[in-house]
DNA sequence: GTGGTCTAGACCACC
DNA sequence: GTGGTCTAGACCACC
């Protein structure tokens, strides 16, 4: 049988913490760092101030940022938070790539040869 | 400073044909198998027919489906056919993987430890 | 000088998450029990459904309450729960009580006696 | 059941003579004291002239002030008159105490424990 | 019916 | 200008 699952998309919200949390994986965003401010942001991705609240409100609850009244919102400081934001980015990419290719099917063999092959191949583009 | 891109959702028809190919790859779906009537689909996905009717026409054209006259549409017969699709599917979501590994700033090393190590876990989980 | 400030009511928030913990440690509500829906709630206390829609999150990301979609909002499991929320509120009381005598210019003595006399005189009503 | 009442706060002119008697009880302001004319309180709190006219006349009737001619607004001489204030404002904010601790569930053991400890506690803070 | 997300927009508090 | 709270109301997902 035919059954299809459309990209629920996660929510909006979780999306942009993801994104943030990368950019902090992969230093384009540091400790101390100031974050735009909650409207700038609203208005850059075209979404809800609210949306924009909430995201900062959560991040902040994680312990990943430090907010300012009438002043803004901070990347924490703290050598521990980007070791543990990119371990947790890292895994959360691998963990989905496994299911998806189990799901296609794959071997564990086959998915080690076409990982291999993938590396030293992009590897070279850049060496 | 900090870029946000959303992940703007693929057209729909692209995404039912990704997951009808994901289907393939699976082997939920076999070549020979009937596809339902392009009415039937629309309805089951709540989806406007012209939708769907441009799903089966690209699908066609690919060479993945083929329709025959007053009787509905089939999987084209063909080993290669599978072999092909999966290994299409395959790739692009393993080239994603590594792309996004390697902009976290992931080494060679790194990616292949961990993407044994979790195999090994998934491996103990089913047997 | 003179200089006065007007009790800026705290969040409604979190006024209605300080009532329903006092329920809990009072003995009013207990764990298991299921809240009154959201939109219940909302209409109750006169409030905006986003508004208890923050007081249920808040709880369960306190460990609170356990929400389960579809089916309601309850007091979680646990003997610890009571009492940690009881000894929480007794606290909060106890330090917001003690903190206004000071500023009032009561001494320590003056105090203690003071709660003395008054218990004495609410446990005869009572007994 | 869960049943939930505000504190809905009390009317405004109620709330400032409260924090004029606060004030007396603390001593940041004494006896003999002139208080703002009744122009210059209203702008300086943003509340209607009319608020701040029957604060004055209320506490006029209570015997806690007396108006001059042309002059202007006196809290009213008299040793005693500090002292019944903060009496009262003392046994109010006790009274609640009571009973909130009560509601509770706490003993009058707890009670008077709890009270001893915070108030060595900030009794240190500030020695 | 129950909770979850999002938009639009007002108003407040701190700077 | 910056964040915080709240209302009004739409629409979605799970039951």
């Amino acid at each position: 049988m035919l059954k299809i699952e459309f990209d629920k998309a996660q929510p909006i919200y979780l999306q942009i913490i993801d994104q943030i949390k990368k950019a902090l994986a992969r230093g384009s965003l540091n400790p101390g760092d100031k974050l735009p401010s909650q409207r700038e942001l609203a208005l850059t991705l075209g979404v809800n101030p609210n949306t924009i609240q909430r995201v900062y409100r959560e991040m902040e609850q994680m312990g990943l940022t430090e907010t300012l009244r009438g002043q803004g919102t901070y990347i924490k400081q703290g050598d521990d938070l980007v070791k543990m934001v990119r371990s947790e980015m890292v895994n959360t990419v691998a963990e989905n790539f496994i299911n998806e290719m189990l799901a296609l099917g794959c071997s564990k063999e086959e998915i080690m040869t076409l990982v291999k092959q993938l590396l030293d191949k992009s590897i070279k583009l850049k060496g």
